[in-house]
DNA sequence: GTACGGCATTAGCGCGCGCTAATACTCCGC
DNA sequence: GCGGAGTATTAGCGCGCGCTAATGCCGTAC
């Protein structure tokens, strides 16, 4: 954690350098490079030829420490490795460059400790405002760093003031799948969640068991991971407890995935013996190979959002708390059919 | 593209708020802030103690300005959307946070105009080193900006002075899998390639034709994107030629996995009537459900090199560009077996 | 009592840039 | 030839911090 090699910075040229050159004084130049107006065209072409002929390029950093303000907006990333949060950031990305925002990313590794320590660094590079995706961190923390800086956590519900949240419709998600797969017949539909330690698992699993017992039918949580695993193994505890569901509710599509792999391996078809959805539609979901019925989020319309709602509260629009909740959709693809008749 | 709204800046408490309350002088706070010695142990906690109460966090901007020099290192991920460069940046992530790096990440979207405009973003930044992960820019425009910054290059192989390269090798990659074939009697073996228009997808080829000259086979190429698309129409087109190889070595597991997809559904069996190999090792290949036999990049190197070769050369300790071929291994799953008995 | 050495603290410049208030330089009309 | 309106350009402060040279303070030795 010591004090790495000091990097010798290189010099590049300034204003002042490009003053020089160009025969005016560095305040014209700082006009020209803002593109302010007033200042004559071939001064102007002077300047910026000079600029160019010394290949120089703006200081961000004395930028943002001059204007007291910075168009870069820190994004939080829980865990890196998860393809998810790739496409998310994806669509973040498109949107934040349309908006002329420069995107400041802290790669999560899974390790909750780290969290707060990425928040500081985020925020010591004096970010205008904060993204963070599914962030496990505390809300009494997250109240301390938010009140610092415009916020919009996504994925997660948390109600603190001044903070902005954009998630998945849990309830609707949960409801489009139990619905789909009762009317299919299915009425013992099991759910392998995606573990108890972070709020989407618990907030989908409970909307799962409202899912059921708004249809009279009996919840069977069966406890998981988000990953191949966590399917698998809550594949094995099914097939251990000996009286089979005729469906599977997966928290998301890695577990689906690793769910029917074991259901296959146990010389189990699907769907003729049991019905698999995944949640996510992730790009896993879509291939020929799985064709997984999945719930589809559309990620665009998380970016899109997210990006609105923290411009607006950077540009100190708004004050109070906004929670946007998107309705999934479910797509059927081949994993889920009608009920086997074993009654 | 026009100004976006002029953000309100938090302001936030400063040295000199800290030193105000504390008592002292602002440069007293710098110095305890900078762990400095010769300050009296009770001052340095009255300080300390200033700067928790008042929520004081240094501004990482206003330090790099200071110190001409930061932390900080730009990242340009191709395509941000590719699960295979999430596994990268993770590997990256994690070898940055222990060298007490900032990463910085410049979200591509496979659109390579914008390459060069996220770079300039970047190097604005002054960001200290970049870490290029299979960039499709032209070697010229490279050379331009790596001339301000010490720079490696990863998954492509350039030449160009002062830049260093950590890239896999690809001859041997293509010699394994060649290899590992016709050790299964396989003589028939088509490469579903990944383009025409980027590097790697280039190599990779061009290492299969080399391997499979190597063994006194003929080569046999069919064009293709890394998607799951190319696989799929890589397929079809195979099947409209009439004859079809034993084997089809895909450029990567996503192109594999369409292909195999597609063979399924044209009532081939895998791996009895075709034997399908991927490229990359990614999660996907490791399911249970998917099983593929894929050549694996030890991802963790790479990482470990790229950062390692960067530190050397911030520190300015090294001066030419050097090469690392990082070798690669195969891992045999289900989807490889014996030549079909077709003669 | 004076000189001296070491420790603790401070004054102040500079990093590259944004921006305001002030200045110099036009071009008119009378 | 002179005032004035407008345009083009400049001097200079401040952003938050790192860092060096300078200063103050204290105790000790002679």
């Amino acid at each position: 954690m010591g004090d790495p090699t000091p990097f010798a910075a290189q010099p590049r040229p300034t204003q002042q350098d490009v003053a020089r050159r160009a025969g005016v004084s560095r305040a014209l130049v700082s006009l020209v490079m803002r593109g302010g107006d007033h200042v004559a065209t071939a001064t102007r072409d002077r300047v910026l030829k000079a600029a160019d002929e010394l290949g120089y390029r703006p200081n961000a950093l004395a930028r943002s420490l001059a204007r007291r303000q910075s168009r870069a907006i820190g994004v939080l990333i829980n865990d890196v490795s998860n393809p998810y949060f790739g496409g998310m950031y994806a669509c973040l990305a498109r949107e934040a460059e349309r908006s002329g925002l420069d995107l400041l990313v802290a790669p999560g590794l899974r390790t909750p400790r780290s969290e707060a320590g990425l928040l500081d660094t985020l925020l010591e590079h004096q970010v205008a405002g904060l993204l963070l995706l599914s962030p496990t961190i505390r809300e009494s923390s997250l109240a301390a760093y938010c009140s610092t800086s415009p916020t919009v956590v996504i994925g997660r519900e948390v109600s603190v003031s001044g903070v902005d949240v954009v998630t998945i419709d849990e309830a609707l998600g949960a409801r489009l799948v139990v619905n789909h797969l009762a009317a299919l017949g299915h009425e013992r539909i099991a759910h392998i969640t995606g573990g108890s330690d972070n709020r989407p698992a618990l907030d989908r699993a409970a909307a799962y068991r409202q899912a059921m017992r708004d249809l009279g039918l009996t919840p069977d949580q069966v406890p998981g991971v988000f990953a191949p695993e966590g399917g698998r193994d809550g594949v094995r505890t099914l097939l251990q407890r000996g009286e089979l569901p005729t469906a599977i509710f997966a928290a998301n599509d890695l577990i689906a995935v690793g769910a029917i792999g074991a259901l296959r391996s146990a010389g189990l078809r699907v769907p003729e013996d049991l019905s698999v959805v995944g949640y996510d539609d992730s790009q896993l979901a879509s291939l020929d190979l799985v064709d997984l019925t999945s719930v589809h989020q559309p990620l665009e319309r998380f970016g899109q959002l997210a990006v609105e709602l923290l411009i607006e509260r950077m540009a100190g629009r708004r004050q109070g708390s906004r929670t946007e909740r998107i309705a999934p959709t479910l797509v059927v693809r081949s994993t889920s059919g009608p009920a086997p008749d074993r009654s």
